[in-house]
DNA sequence: CGGGCTTTTGAGGAATTTCAACGTATGTGG
DNA sequence: CCACATACGTTGAAATTCCTCAAAAGCCCG
């Protein structure tokens, strides 16, 4: 914990100078969103081609390498973010240092959304990331032409407030295990829907941000998943890979059956 | 912990009969939507006073005595709410009966947003309550000729989140104390924006609702509470009441400092 | 006034954290 | 190519917070 900045979380105000934004070609022939590799997991897939050209004027990409910040909590809101590929995770500090992560975001994944003008927590990068970035404001005027956008945001909150819900009992309620199952079944859940292998999961995720994930220290989380290896639940594989050997099995154990 | 339920989180199928629920008016001369004590707080309050009509068709009222179930997860979605007056709680249940509270509702407050036909969480009147009903499909047809409407609910829903992560951050990294100094304030700043006093705040809940909602026992609850309350932090007063006789301090505790 | 419910208080125990040390991998520079 | 630095992961022992079990006290309402 001592490696962490000690930071308080709400008197910082920094967004990623986005030196790497790269603007994007003007209808040069067919936006490059309708070639996007996770337009039909995002919101954009609300819109038809020729829409989607409305939203690349207002978009740029990003690119951030392993464990870099692209905004803090407290920094004015100004963009709204879409996971290309890679993995984000987003968080909140308290001035002691202590963490909680609140999700980790993959390829499709929408970011920033928030109705204050700052954002209520902090994004980083956990391994080589890019996001395709939106003007918040420009989004939102379009937004006001796109109402059939408006409503897929409103089912992506909606989806990301059930999950909230789910975590909160994890949180709450249930002990290491329990945690540590229900946490390597939401990846696996998470990898299927976005059309990835749900069985031998890739975990790019230290034992620390798991741990700040699931309200525990990086020691329990080591000890737990030690405990399921040599129960036989899982093995570790090579490359940050873990095949659940048992899915029935570890299903029953993160709901305390 | 006995007391409760035993029933499985998923597998029940229960929505109030609602054999109270009252039709409106049709237009009997202005909307009673128009005259609705919530509807400035409520996501109603994007429409004008004939528009609001519209509302007021696919709309009647609901009443709760206290203690008193609304929907259970995992019951179909057929409805969404607004709570008129009273108060309400929401939360789910592992099998062995072990509970999260994921929030309380207060007037003004939306309930029901799910983007499955399900409901993710069970809802019940922590006292005797007063609801706004909407049908669900009835209601969506209408927002598609109000988009305003869907950009308010995506409004409710974005500040659900984040007050989804505050709980997650309190019920991942925070101690006991820390829990109820956050809880009490949360109370403390709600009353606040919905009009009502802020400082000696009504606390209409058990210490065993609280304790499921800050992943607690009751017991502990009951003994930090005494705790603040013999440091003179806080004042229990008759009715169910309490006062922060420390803002500041409080808010300090709060956050760990 | 008595019964049922919630709250409080106490004592002991358990899960998890803390502190500390060691092991393992990965990359850098001599 | 190897030594070294650095980050991450594992393991152990002690400490601590919070939980469990138990009982008494307070409160509400018929």
């Amino acid at each position: 914990m001592a490696d962490r900045p000690l930071t308080g979380s709400n008197d910082r105000s920094f967004e990623n100078t986005l030196r790497d934004a790269i603007p994007r070609p003007q209808s040069a022939g067919g936006s490059p969103c309708a070639a996007c590799p996770v337009r039909d997991l995002s919101f954009c897939n609300a819109l038809t081609d020729e829409e989607l050209d409305h939203l690349n004027r207002v978009s740029s990409d990003v690119s951030l390498t392993s464990g870099q910040s692209l905004f803090d909590e407290g920094a004015p809101a100004d963009h709204v973010y879409n996971v290309t590929t890679g993995a984000m995770k987003v968080y909140k500090l308290l001035s002691d240092g202590r963490r909680q992560i609140t999700g980790f975001l993959f390829p499709g994944d929408f970011l920033g959304l928030a109705t204050r003008d700052a954002y209520a927590y902090s994004a980083e990068s956990i391994c080589s990331t890019t996001l395709c970035r939106f003007n918040r404001q420009k989004l939102e005027n379009l937004l006001k032409d796109f109402p059939k956008v408006e409503r897929r945001l409103l089912g992506i909150a909606s989806d990301e407030l059930a999950l909230a819900q789910d975590q909160m009992l994890i949180l709450g309620r249930k002990t290491a295990k329990e945690k540590i199952a229900s946490f390597l079944l939401m990846l696996s859940n998470r990898a299927q829907k976005s059309g990835n292998k749900s069985n031998p999961i890739s975990l790019p995720i230290t034992r620390t941000d798991m741990a700040d994930f699931l309200g525990l220290t990086t020691e329990t989380v080591s000890r737990t998943i030690t405990q399921l290896k040599t129960s036989g639940m899982i093995t570790l594989m090579s490359g940050n890979e873990v095949r659940l050997e048992n899915r029935d099995a570890l299903e029953d154990m993160a709901e305390g059956e």
